[in-house]
DNA sequence: ACTCTCAGGTGTTCAGGGAC
DNA sequence: GTCCCTGAACACCTGAGAGT
Protein backbone atom coordinates (compact mmCIF):
# COMPACT_ATOMS: atom_id res chain seq x y z
CA UNK A 1 0.00 0.00 0.00
CA UNK A 2 1.37 3.41 -0.99
CA UNK A 3 0.95 6.23 1.54
CA UNK A 4 1.35 10.02 1.38
CA UNK A 5 4.74 9.90 3.16
CA UNK A 6 6.08 7.80 0.32
CA UNK A 7 4.54 10.10 -2.29
CA UNK A 8 6.04 13.12 -0.49
CA UNK A 9 9.44 11.44 -0.54
CA UNK A 10 9.07 10.53 -4.22
CA UNK A 11 8.15 14.09 -5.21
CA UNK A 12 10.93 15.73 -3.17
CA UNK A 13 13.66 13.31 -4.28
CA UNK A 14 12.62 13.96 -7.89
CA UNK A 15 12.48 17.73 -7.23
CA UNK A 16 15.85 18.00 -5.43
CA UNK A 17 17.68 15.20 -7.25
CA UNK A 18 19.01 13.68 -4.04
CA UNK A 19 17.82 11.35 -1.28
CA UNK A 20 19.77 13.30 1.34
CA UNK A 21 18.34 16.66 0.24
CA UNK A 22 14.81 15.22 0.30
CA UNK A 23 15.43 13.84 3.79
CA UNK A 24 16.52 17.30 5.03
CA UNK A 25 13.52 18.90 3.34
CA UNK A 26 11.15 16.44 5.04
CA UNK A 27 12.91 16.59 8.42
CA UNK A 28 13.90 12.95 8.35
CA UNK A 29 16.94 10.82 7.62
CA UNK A 30 18.31 9.57 4.35
CA UNK A 31 17.68 5.86 5.20
CA UNK A 32 14.04 6.67 5.88
CA UNK A 33 13.71 8.26 2.44
CA UNK A 34 15.52 5.34 0.93
CA UNK A 35 13.09 2.93 2.57
CA UNK A 36 10.04 4.91 1.50
CA UNK A 37 11.17 4.95 -2.13
CA UNK A 38 12.06 1.26 -1.97
CA UNK A 39 8.64 0.42 -0.52
CA UNK A 40 6.97 2.46 -3.24
CA UNK A 41 8.99 0.76 -5.97
CA UNK A 42 8.11 -2.62 -4.53
CA UNK A 43 4.40 -1.77 -4.33
CA UNK A 44 4.34 -0.55 -7.93
CA UNK A 45 6.76 -3.24 -9.15
CA UNK A 46 8.68 -0.61 -11.06
CA UNK A 47 11.91 1.33 -10.60
CA UNK A 48 11.32 5.07 -10.00
CA UNK A 49 14.98 6.23 -9.89
CA UNK A 50 18.26 5.11 -11.47
CA UNK A 51 20.83 5.14 -8.65
CA UNK A 52 24.38 6.05 -9.59
CA UNK A 53 27.56 7.06 -7.85
CA UNK A 54 27.04 10.62 -9.09
CA UNK A 55 23.50 10.88 -7.90
CA UNK A 56 20.07 9.70 -8.94
CA UNK A 57 17.91 10.18 -12.03
CA UNK A 58 14.19 9.61 -12.65
CA UNK A 59 13.44 6.58 -14.83
CA UNK A 60 10.95 6.99 -17.72
CA UNK A 61 8.25 5.36 -15.58
CA UNK A 62 9.23 7.59 -12.65
CA UNK A 63 8.84 10.65 -14.88
CA UNK A 64 5.38 9.43 -15.97
CA UNK A 65 4.25 8.78 -12.38
CA UNK A 66 5.55 12.11 -11.07
CA UNK A 67 2.59 14.11 -12.45
CA UNK A 68 0.18 11.68 -10.78
CA UNK A 69 2.03 12.13 -7.50
CA UNK A 70 1.76 15.94 -7.83
CA UNK A 71 -2.00 15.65 -8.42
CA UNK A 72 -2.43 13.44 -5.36
CA UNK A 73 -0.58 15.93 -3.16
CA UNK A 74 -2.73 18.76 -4.53
CA UNK A 75 -5.89 16.77 -3.74
CA UNK A 76 -4.62 16.14 -0.21
CA UNK A 77 -4.00 19.84 0.19
CA UNK A 78 -7.53 20.69 -1.02
CA UNK A 79 -9.00 18.11 1.32
CA UNK A 80 -7.13 19.59 4.29
CA UNK A 81 -8.29 23.09 3.36
CA UNK A 82 -11.93 21.96 3.35
CA UNK A 83 -11.45 20.09 6.62
CA UNK A 84 -9.94 23.16 8.28
CA UNK A 85 -12.67 25.53 7.08
CA UNK A 86 -14.71 26.03 10.26
CA UNK A 87 -17.74 27.53 8.55
CA UNK A 88 -17.91 25.38 5.43
CA UNK A 89 -21.43 24.35 4.41
CA UNK A 90 -21.15 20.58 4.11
CA UNK A 91 -22.37 17.29 5.50
CA UNK A 92 -25.94 16.04 5.58
CA UNK A 93 -28.85 18.39 6.28
CA UNK A 94 -32.14 16.76 7.29
CA UNK A 95 -34.66 19.19 5.86
CA UNK A 96 -38.35 18.92 6.65
CA UNK A 97 -40.80 20.73 4.40
CA UNK A 98 -44.50 21.24 4.13
CA UNK A 99 -45.87 19.83 0.86
CA UNK A 100 -47.16 23.25 -0.23
CA UNK A 101 -43.54 24.42 -0.60
CA UNK A 102 -42.64 21.29 -2.57
CA UNK A 103 -45.24 22.39 -5.14
CA UNK A 104 -44.02 26.01 -5.23
CA UNK A 105 -40.33 26.87 -4.75
CA UNK A 106 -38.53 24.06 -2.90
CA UNK A 107 -36.98 22.71 -6.13
CA UNK A 108 -35.38 26.14 -6.75
CA UNK A 109 -33.81 25.98 -3.29
CA UNK A 110 -32.47 22.45 -3.89
CA UNK A 111 -31.01 23.63 -7.24
CA UNK A 112 -29.31 26.61 -5.55
CA UNK A 113 -27.91 24.45 -2.74
CA UNK A 114 -26.55 21.97 -5.27
CA UNK A 115 -24.82 24.79 -7.20
CA UNK A 116 -23.47 26.77 -4.24
CA UNK A 117 -22.64 23.99 -1.77
CA UNK A 118 -21.75 20.80 -3.66
CA UNK A 119 -20.43 19.20 -0.43
CA UNK A 120 -23.87 19.46 1.19
CA UNK A 121 -26.25 16.50 1.02
CA UNK A 122 -29.94 17.30 1.63
CA UNK A 123 -32.11 14.56 3.13
CA UNK A 124 -35.69 15.71 2.44
CA UNK A 125 -38.62 14.88 4.75
CA UNK A 126 -42.04 15.99 3.45
CA UNK A 127 -44.84 15.99 5.99
CA UNK A 128 -47.41 18.17 7.72
CA UNK A 129 -46.26 21.12 9.83
CA UNK A 130 -47.58 19.37 12.92
CA UNK A 131 -45.41 16.26 12.32
CA UNK A 132 -42.37 18.31 11.26
CA UNK A 133 -42.46 20.33 14.47
CA UNK A 134 -42.45 17.10 16.50
CA UNK A 135 -39.53 15.77 14.43
CA UNK A 136 -37.62 19.03 14.97
CA UNK A 137 -38.16 18.86 18.73
CA UNK A 138 -36.97 15.21 18.73
CA UNK A 139 -33.85 16.22 16.72
CA UNK A 140 -34.94 13.90 13.88
CA UNK A 141 -34.60 16.79 11.41
CA UNK A 142 -32.30 19.83 11.46
CA UNK A 143 -34.48 22.43 9.73
CA UNK A 144 -38.23 22.63 9.15
CA UNK A 145 -40.24 24.80 6.73
CA UNK A 146 -43.60 24.92 8.47
CA UNK A 147 -46.79 26.93 8.82
CA UNK A 148 -46.91 29.30 11.76
CA UNK A 149 -44.41 30.71 14.22
CA UNK A 150 -42.22 28.57 16.51
CA UNK A 151 -44.03 27.10 19.50
CA UNK A 152 -40.96 26.37 21.63
CA UNK A 153 -38.64 29.09 23.01
CA UNK A 154 -35.69 26.89 21.97
CA UNK A 155 -36.61 27.29 18.28
CA UNK A 156 -35.10 29.96 16.05
CA UNK A 157 -37.14 31.08 13.08
CA UNK A 158 -36.99 33.08 9.89
CA UNK A 159 -40.06 34.27 7.97
CA UNK A 160 -40.24 32.70 4.51
CA UNK A 161 -43.45 33.57 2.68
CA UNK A 162 -47.22 33.66 2.82
CA UNK A 163 -49.75 31.87 0.61
CA UNK A 164 -53.38 33.01 0.39
CA UNK A 165 -55.97 30.27 0.72
CA UNK A 166 -59.01 30.01 -1.54
CA UNK A 167 -62.11 27.92 -2.04
CA UNK A 168 -61.45 25.66 -5.06
CA UNK A 169 -63.80 23.37 -6.95
CA UNK A 170 -64.08 21.31 -10.09
CA UNK A 171 -66.15 23.12 -12.80
CA UNK A 172 -68.46 20.09 -12.88
CA UNK A 173 -69.88 21.21 -9.49
CA UNK A 174 -71.06 24.43 -11.27
CA UNK A 175 -70.15 26.59 -8.25
CA UNK A 176 -67.77 28.96 -10.02
CA UNK A 177 -70.11 31.10 -12.14
CA UNK A 178 -71.61 33.18 -9.31
CA UNK A 179 -70.92 34.09 -5.66
CA UNK A 180 -71.40 31.08 -3.37
CA UNK A 181 -72.51 31.15 0.27
CA UNK A 182 -71.02 29.02 3.03
CA UNK A 183 -74.47 27.45 3.45
CA UNK A 184 -74.38 26.27 -0.19
CA UNK A 185 -70.84 24.88 0.28
CA UNK A 186 -71.95 23.11 3.44
CA UNK A 187 -74.04 20.76 1.29
CA UNK A 188 -70.80 19.20 0.06
CA UNK A 189 -67.96 17.50 1.88
CA UNK A 190 -65.14 20.03 2.21
CA UNK A 191 -61.62 18.80 1.43
CA UNK A 192 -58.63 20.43 3.09
CA UNK A 193 -55.50 20.02 5.21
CA UNK A 194 -55.46 17.57 8.19
CA UNK A 195 -57.57 18.02 11.31
CA UNK A 196 -54.68 19.43 13.38
CA UNK A 197 -54.03 22.16 10.80
CA UNK A 198 -54.92 25.83 11.11
CA UNK A 199 -57.11 25.86 7.89
CA UNK A 200 -59.13 22.82 9.01
CA UNK A 201 -60.03 24.47 12.30
CA UNK A 202 -60.80 27.79 10.55
CA UNK A 203 -63.13 26.13 8.02
CA UNK A 204 -64.92 24.25 10.79
CA UNK A 205 -65.53 27.52 12.67
CA UNK A 206 -66.70 29.36 9.49
CA UNK A 207 -69.20 26.60 8.63
CA UNK A 208 -70.50 26.34 12.17
CA UNK A 209 -70.95 30.12 12.29
CA UNK A 210 -72.91 29.84 9.04
CA UNK A 211 -75.32 27.52 10.80
CA UNK A 212 -74.00 24.16 9.61
CA UNK A 213 -74.06 22.12 12.80
CA UNK A 214 -72.12 19.05 11.66
CA UNK A 215 -69.95 20.07 8.69
CA UNK A 216 -68.35 17.24 6.73
CA UNK A 217 -64.67 18.10 6.38
CA UNK A 218 -62.24 15.62 4.83
CA UNK A 219 -58.77 16.39 6.18
CA UNK A 220 -55.78 14.94 4.38
CA UNK A 221 -52.06 15.21 5.07
CA UNK A 222 -51.39 14.66 1.37
CA UNK A 223 -51.75 17.70 -0.86
CA UNK A 224 -51.89 15.58 -4.01
CA UNK A 225 -54.76 13.60 -2.47
CA UNK A 226 -56.65 16.86 -1.79
CA UNK A 227 -56.08 17.99 -5.39
CA UNK A 228 -57.16 14.61 -6.82
CA UNK A 229 -60.33 14.54 -4.71
CA UNK A 230 -61.16 18.10 -5.81
CA UNK A 231 -60.49 17.28 -9.48
CA UNK A 232 -62.90 14.32 -9.22
CA UNK A 233 -65.60 16.64 -7.96
CA UNK A 234 -66.02 14.98 -4.56
CA UNK A 235 -66.42 18.45 -3.08
CA UNK A 236 -64.88 21.91 -2.90
CA UNK A 237 -61.54 22.30 -1.17
CA UNK A 238 -59.63 25.00 0.66
CA UNK A 239 -55.99 25.13 -0.43
CA UNK A 240 -53.43 27.65 -1.69
CA UNK A 241 -54.11 28.39 -5.40
CA UNK A 242 -50.33 28.76 -5.83
CA UNK A 243 -49.96 24.97 -5.78
CA UNK A 244 -52.55 24.36 -8.52
CA UNK A 245 -51.67 27.10 -11.00
CA UNK A 246 -51.61 24.66 -13.93
CA UNK A 247 -54.98 23.09 -13.09
CA UNK A 248 -56.52 26.59 -12.85
CA UNK A 249 -54.98 27.73 -16.17
CA UNK A 250 -56.19 24.54 -17.89
CA UNK A 251 -59.70 25.09 -16.48
CA UNK A 252 -59.66 21.82 -14.54
CA UNK A 253 -60.17 23.66 -11.24
CA UNK A 254 -61.77 27.04 -10.46
CA UNK A 255 -61.35 29.57 -7.66
CA UNK A 256 -64.75 30.21 -6.10
CA UNK A 257 -66.17 33.56 -5.04
CA UNK A 258 -67.03 32.88 -1.38
CA UNK A 259 -67.89 35.48 1.25
CA UNK A 260 -65.30 34.24 3.79
CA UNK A 261 -61.95 32.42 3.43
CA UNK A 262 -59.56 31.15 6.15
CA UNK A 263 -56.54 33.38 6.68
CA UNK A 264 -53.36 32.91 4.64
CA UNK A 265 -50.69 30.33 5.46
CA UNK A 266 -47.53 31.99 6.80
CA UNK A 267 -44.43 29.80 6.42
CA UNK A 268 -41.34 29.99 8.63
CA UNK A 269 -38.00 28.20 8.65
CA UNK A 270 -37.51 26.78 12.15
CA UNK A 271 -34.48 25.15 13.78
CA UNK A 272 -32.92 24.50 17.19
CA UNK A 273 -29.87 26.76 17.42
CA UNK A 274 -26.52 25.27 18.49
CA UNK A 275 -22.90 26.42 18.01
CA UNK A 276 -22.82 24.00 15.03
CA UNK A 277 -25.90 25.44 13.28
CA UNK A 278 -23.93 27.38 10.67
CA UNK A 279 -25.13 25.16 7.81
CA UNK A 280 -28.75 25.29 9.00
CA UNK A 281 -28.70 29.10 9.32
CA UNK A 282 -27.13 29.46 5.86
CA UNK A 283 -29.78 27.24 4.26
CA UNK A 284 -32.59 29.06 6.12
CA UNK A 285 -31.36 32.45 4.83
CA UNK A 286 -31.05 31.10 1.29
CA UNK A 287 -34.57 29.63 1.55
CA UNK A 288 -35.86 33.07 2.59
CA UNK A 289 -34.35 34.67 -0.55
CA UNK A 290 -35.68 31.87 -2.80
CA UNK A 291 -39.17 32.08 -1.24
CA UNK A 292 -39.34 35.85 -1.63
CA UNK A 293 -38.09 35.67 -5.24
CA UNK A 294 -40.77 33.05 -5.99
CA UNK A 295 -43.44 35.26 -4.39
CA UNK A 296 -42.48 38.17 -6.69
CA UNK A 297 -42.37 36.01 -9.85
C1' DA B 1 -17.24 -1.78 29.91
C1' DC B 2 -12.75 -0.82 31.21
C1' DT B 3 -7.82 -1.65 32.05
C1' DC B 4 -3.64 -4.06 31.47
C1' DT B 5 -0.27 -6.93 29.04
C1' DC B 6 1.94 -8.60 25.12
C1' DA B 7 3.11 -9.61 20.34
C1' DG B 8 3.63 -7.82 15.84
C1' DG B 9 4.25 -4.11 12.66
C1' DT B 10 6.29 0.20 11.41
C1' DG B 11 9.37 4.05 11.53
C1' DT B 12 13.60 6.17 13.14
C1' DT B 13 18.46 6.55 14.31
C1' DC B 14 23.02 4.93 14.12
C1' DA B 15 26.91 2.46 12.32
C1' DG B 16 29.11 0.56 8.68
C1' DG B 17 29.91 -0.79 3.75
C1' DG B 18 30.20 -0.41 -1.46
C1' DA B 19 30.71 2.49 -5.52
C1' DC B 20 32.65 6.34 -7.72
C1' DG C 1 34.44 12.94 0.48
C1' DT C 2 29.90 12.12 -1.19
C1' DC C 3 26.05 9.35 -2.26
C1' DC C 4 22.94 5.51 -1.39
C1' DC C 5 22.01 0.92 0.79
C1' DT C 6 21.69 -2.49 4.60
C1' DG C 7 21.29 -4.26 9.22
C1' DA C 8 20.80 -3.72 14.25
C1' DA C 9 18.65 -1.52 18.01
C1' DC C 10 15.15 1.13 19.85
C1' DA C 11 10.58 3.60 20.31
C1' DC C 12 5.92 3.91 19.39
C1' DC C 13 1.37 2.36 17.91
C1' DT C 14 -2.28 -1.02 17.37
C1' DG C 15 -5.07 -5.01 18.01
C1' DA C 16 -6.03 -9.24 20.48
C1' DG C 17 -6.74 -11.50 24.60
C1' DA C 18 -7.09 -11.91 29.64
C1' DG C 19 -8.58 -10.23 33.96
C1' DT C 20 -11.55 -7.29 36.87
Amino acid sequence: MIDFKQIDAFVWVAELGSFRAAAEKLNTTQPAISQRIAAMEKAMTTRLFERGARGIKLTDKGQELLSHAHRMLELRSEMLTVAKAQNAVRGTLRLGSSETLVHTWLHHLIDDLHQKYPALVVELHVDTSHVLRAQLAAHQIDLAFVVGRPQSPKECHLYLCEYELAWIASPRLKLHRKPVTLTELGAYPIITYPTVSQPYQAIKTLLEEAGIKTPRIYGSASLSTIVQMTLRGIGPSVIAPAVIREEILEGKLCVLNVEKTPEALGFHACWIDTPHSHTVRTVARLAQRVAQAAAQA
